[in-house]
DNA sequence: TATTGTTATACTCTATAACTATA
DNA sequence: TATAGTTATAGAGTATAACAATA
């Protein structure tokens, strides 16, 4: 097989996905089941891990309204996401305050501690990414980040049911 | 649109991986969770789902020559791969002979049906995956496969603890 | 002694239901 | 009445441990 070369030439794409039906998704776990390996590693020692950081990182980034639409953004369960903010809380990462606009809404936010804690384990993430990346031809991993930043985008978009995050995903909401 | 073109100018590979670190997963995570929502609506009615599905096929196009290997190609436990065999024998898909070499072991095959049923199967699967990737334009869904592809064996490759499968991955067992 | 496969058990993760407080 | 968040509970999925048969 053609493994140095990624066959680019050789695509009918349509009609031949991958070797077999259901190929796309054994890579698509592996590639992931790998990440995740990786990503645990380099945030060692955050409360709630990978989860944890994912949490630490869109309430500093995207600076969600509530606990719901934080929720719907990393596609956790609200009573899930209670018990991981009650971890952060408790490491004093983030605060829940009340939400401007609504009293029954917390709104999560970075302690100053949480921000600089969230920088360490960002340059950690950012590192093994690229490292995993680096294995790829160079063209080939932007391209890849780009093919795949565009199905995600599609698939949330026809699938209903696959999509609690809707329309509001990557946007940032007003602080 | 600024969805369509996600970046592609602007990336620099290593150096920036995605919008946000951590990113690269989150996009992995949707992806998947897509795929496997459609994966299961194409099995609908097979035994184990997409499980049952991925022991199905891989019993019929690679012939594992025991359970230890046929578990190990799918990451799947052997404790796990035992009820899925169970169901699939049940059905009368796949049937579990000794295997010639070793008394321990059991070689699984499939039935005339199975094999029947897998090839039904397949066609509502790689329709969906097809389906997928047509949302791409028509060379990104092949490049995209050919990277993941590449990816994935890397992944497998330099991290023993995500990689049960070791050397013996996508190679045919002699039947 | 190590390995294959099975079974039973325990654990983790996630979702469901019920509740309080707001809207 | 519906929604945000919390809590407790139940369920699915997975791994751990112990076992029998064989290498």
């Amino acid at each position: 097989m053609t493994t140095s070369d990624t066959n680019r030439t050789t695509t009918q794409a349509a009609t031949a996905p991958a070797a077999l039906p259901g190929d796309l998704g054994w890579h698509l776990g592996m590639v992931l089941r790998g990440y995740q390996s990786k990503f645990e590693d380099a945030v060692e020692g955050l409360p709630e891990g990978i989860r944890g950081f994912q949490v630490l990182s869109s309430v500093v980034h995207l600076s969600p309204p509530n606990q719901q639409a934080l929720g719907a953004h990393l596609a956790i369960d609200r009573t899930v996401l209670t018990y991981l903010i009650d971890a952060l809380v408790e490491a004093e990462l983030v605060e829940r305050i009340p939400a401007p606009t609504d009293r029954r809404a917390r709104k999560i936010v970075a302690t100053t501690h949480g921000r600089d804690v969230l920088k360490k384990y960002e340059t950690r993430v950012a590192a093994f990414e690229s490292e995993m990346l680096f294995c790829l031809p160079a063209e080939d991993s932007a391209v890849f980040v780009s093919i795949l930043g565009r199905l995600s985008m599609d698939i949330r978009g026809d699938d209903p049911s696959t999509n609690p995050c809707a329309a509001m995903d990557h946007l940032r909401w007003e602080r």
